[in-house]
DNA sequence: TATGAATGAGGTTTCATTCAT
DNA sequence: AATGAATGAAACCTCATTCAT
C-alpha cells in the first residue's frame, strides 16, 4: 500500500477516534449512537465502518490511544524540572495528574474514565490496558520520588511507592466529585492543602527548610 | 391504602431494587436487561412493571435508596467511639469508607459507583443527589475531625473540611484502582500508610505522644 | 414450564418455521427478509426473534424438520405393499421420490432443496444433516430392493444400493428441470419410460412373465 | 470503435466473468460481495463498474457464457467417436456429462449451477436461459441415440429423447450428491453401473453380441 | 482507464414496554 | 397481582454503487 493512502488511512481513524471521545464523554458509550458520531464527523455512517469493524472495535480504539501515548512519554520527564511541592499547584492538579491525564491530547475527559474504569471490571482486556496505563504512570512517579529521596529531599523510610498511589488516588478521587458538581475551585483547594500535608511531612528537615527559606 | 398492602408494596419494591443493584453492579445499567433483573428475582418482567413504571425509574430508586440511608444514619456516629487513627485501619477502608460504603447495605458495589459517577455529568438530578450525599458524608466526618480538633486531638489551624475531602477521595481513588485489577492488598496498605502520615501530621505533639505511650 | 405453554411454544415455532419455509421457496433464502417471514404470518419482526435467535438458526430448524422426519417414518413402508413397478407410476414421482418428497409435510419445495444442496457444499454441518437423510432414503429403498430380491423380483446379482442410487438420482434430477421450464407432463413420462426399463432390466425373467400375464 | 479496444474490452469482461464464476461456486452468489470479485482479480471494485453496470449484470453475463458456448459447439461432435457403452466411463461421468459440463471451460462448478436452477425458479429469464441451454445438450445428445438407432445399434421403439433426459437427469443428481459429501468414487460406480443397465437395455442383440465380442 | 473512499438505503437484531390472560 | 408473548422503535451493520482523483 503506498504510504500516502497508509497515512490518510491513519489519520482518518484517528479523526473517527477524536470524534468518538468526544460523543462518549458527552453521552457515555452505551448512549452514544455510531450516528452521533458521524454526525459530529460530518460523514456517513458508513465510513466509520470502513475503519472500524463494530463499535466495540471503536471503542478498544478509543482506550488504546492514550495507552500507546503512555509508552511514548515517560512521565518522569514531566516532573524532573520541578521541585517537590509544585505537585501542590494547581497546574499539576488542571493538566498533569490522574492517570489519564498525565499525558498530552487526545485523551479522556474525566466522566469517560469513570465509565471506562467501571467498565474495566468486566472485561479483563480492558482492565489489563487501564492496569498497565496506571502502571506506568505509578512508576514513573515514584522513581521520580526515589530521585528527590537520592537527593536528600525526601526521608528515606518513605515508601515511594505508596505515596505515589496516594497522590494519584487522592487526585482521581477529587476529579471524580467536579463529575457531581463538586466545584474545582474547591477540589483544587484540597488537593493543595492535602498534597501539601502530606509531601511537607515525608520531606527531610533540612528540605523543608530549604522551602521555608525559599518562601521568605 | 391499608397499611399492609403499602407495606407490602413497599418490600416488594426494596426486594426489586436490591436485585437491579445487584444487576447493574454485574452487568453495567445499559448491558442489564429488564429481563436479566427479573430472572435475578425470579419474577416476570411485568411484575417489575407493576412497582417501577420504567427502566429509568427503578435507576432512580437504586439511587435514592443510599441517599435515604445517609439521611437516617448521621455518620459521625460510626466515628464517635474509635480514636483518630483508628480511621487507618483496614476496618475503615473495607467497610467505612467511601461514600456509598459509609451506608449499611443495601449499597452500590464500586463498579456502579463509578458508572453512577460519570452518568452524573450528563445528568443534573443524579448530580443532584449524588452531591447531597457526598455533603452528608463529607459533613459528617468534618464534624469528627472538629469534634477531635476540640479534644485537642487535632491542631487547631487544620483544615478539617479538606482533610476530610481529603481521605475520602484517597479512599475513593484507591478504590477504583481494584476495578482494574489492582490487588486491594496493595490499595490497603496505601490506604494504610498515606491516611497514617497524613492524620499524624494534622495531630497534635500531645496526642501524637499519647498514641506512642499506647502503643507501648 | 408448564406443558401448555410449552405446547404453544412448540407450536408457535412450527408456525413460523412453515411461514419460512413458504417464503424461502419463494424469493430464495437469501432474498427473503425477515420482514417477508413475518407479514407471512402476520407478526411482527420481534415475534420470530423470541423464538429464533437468527435468521441463520430460523435456517437450521427449517433443515431440521424433515431430518426429524426422515428419522420418524422408515421409508420402506411406504413402497412395502406395492409391486415393483410401481415405483415407475406417477404418483411415485409426484409424491414420494425425491429425498426431501419423502416425507409428508411440512418439508421443502424443489427450489428450495435445491438452494440447500448448493449452500452444503459450503456447510459441512449443513452437509451432515443432507447426507444423513439420503443415507436414510437410501436405504430404505435399498431394503426395499433386498426385499423384492428376496421374493425373486430382482435378479441376485443386481446391486441394489446403485440401483437406489440411481432411481433417486434420475428423479432429482428430472424434478430439477422443472425448475427452469421443463414441463412436469414431459419429467414425468421420461421418469415412467426410464425407470420402467431400469426396473425392467433388473427383474428376473419369472417376475418379468409375471408382470406380463398381470397387464394381460 | 476500434477493434482493438473493443478487443481489449471483450477479454477483460471475460476474464472478469471468470473470477465471478471462481468467486460465485466457492461462496454462492449472495455472499459473494464484488469487493471479492476484485480481489480475486486483483483489481479495484470500480473497474468491475466499468464493464459491468451491476451485480446482477455481472451474473446475467455469467449465465450468459456457457449459452453462448453451447450455441458453439454442437454436443454430438463430443460423442461422434466413441460408441454407446462409453457413455457409461468414468471420463464421461466426470468431464462430458451434467448440463454445464457438456462444455468447455469456462464453465459452472455443480453448486453454482445448483443455485443457479434455484434461482432460474424466480427469474423468468433465467429460466428461458437454462432451458435452451438444457434443449440444446438434449437435442445432441437425442440426435446422437437417434444415429445409434439409424447404425442399428439402439432398438428402434426406443424414445431416445427420454433416454437422453433420462442419462442427463441420472447425472445431475449424482453429483448433486457428492455437493453433500458423497464420495464421487461411489456416485461414479453408481453412474458407470445404472447408465450401463439402461443402455444395455435400449440396445439391439446385435449391437450387444458385438459389444460382447470386442471384450472378448 | 483505474481507483477506493464515501455513501445511504435497507437489512438484521435488540429490548423496553404493553396488555390480554 | 402476576405473567410472558407480542410489539415496534431504534439501534447496529452491510455492501452495491458512485464519483472525485
Amino acid at each position: 500500500m503506498p504510504r500516502v493512502l497508509q497515512d490518510y488511512k491513519i489519520r482518518a481513524k484517528k479523526r473517527i477516534v477524536d470524534a468518538a471521545i468526544k460523543v462518549f464523554a458527552e453521552k457515555g458509550f452505551h448512549q452514544s449512537k455510531m450516528t452521533d458520531i458521524a454526525k459530529k464527523l460530518g460523514v456517513s455512517k458508513g465510513t466509520i465502518y470502513q475503519y472500524f469493524k463494530s463499535k466495540e472495535d471503536l471503542f478498544k480504539a478509543v482506550v488504546q490511544i492514550p495507552l500507546e501515548k503512555v509508552r511514548e512519554e515517560p512521565i518522569a520527564e514531566l516532573l524532573e524540572s520541578g521541585n517537590l511541592l509544585d505537585i501542590t499547584s494547581n497546574t499539576f492538579y488542571d493538566k498533569l495528574w490522574s492517570m489519564p491525564l498525565f499525558f498530552s491530547e487526545p485523551t479522556w475527559p474525566t466522566s469517560l474514565m469513570f465509565e471506562i474504569t467501571s467498565e474495566a471490571s468486566r472485561n479483563p482486556s480492558l482492565a489489563n490496558s487501564l492496569h498497565t496505563m496506571y502502571d506506568e504512570a505509578l512508576t514513573g512517579l515514584t522513581k521520580y520520588f526515589e530521585d528527590q529521596k537520592e537527593k536528600g529531599v525526601i526521608r528515606p523510610e518513605v515508601n515511594t511507592h505508596h505515596l505515589a498511589m496516594g497522590l494519584i488516588a487522592l487526585q482521581d478521587g477529587l476529579q471524580g466529585y467536579e463529575l457531581f458538581g463538586i466545584d474545582q475551585a474547591e477540589t483544587g483547594k484540597a488537593w493543595a492543602e492535602i498534597s501539601n500535608i502530606l509531601l511537607r511531612s515525608v520531606m527531610t528537615n533540612k528540605a523543608a527548610d530549604a522551602k521555608y527559606n525559599d518562601k521568605r
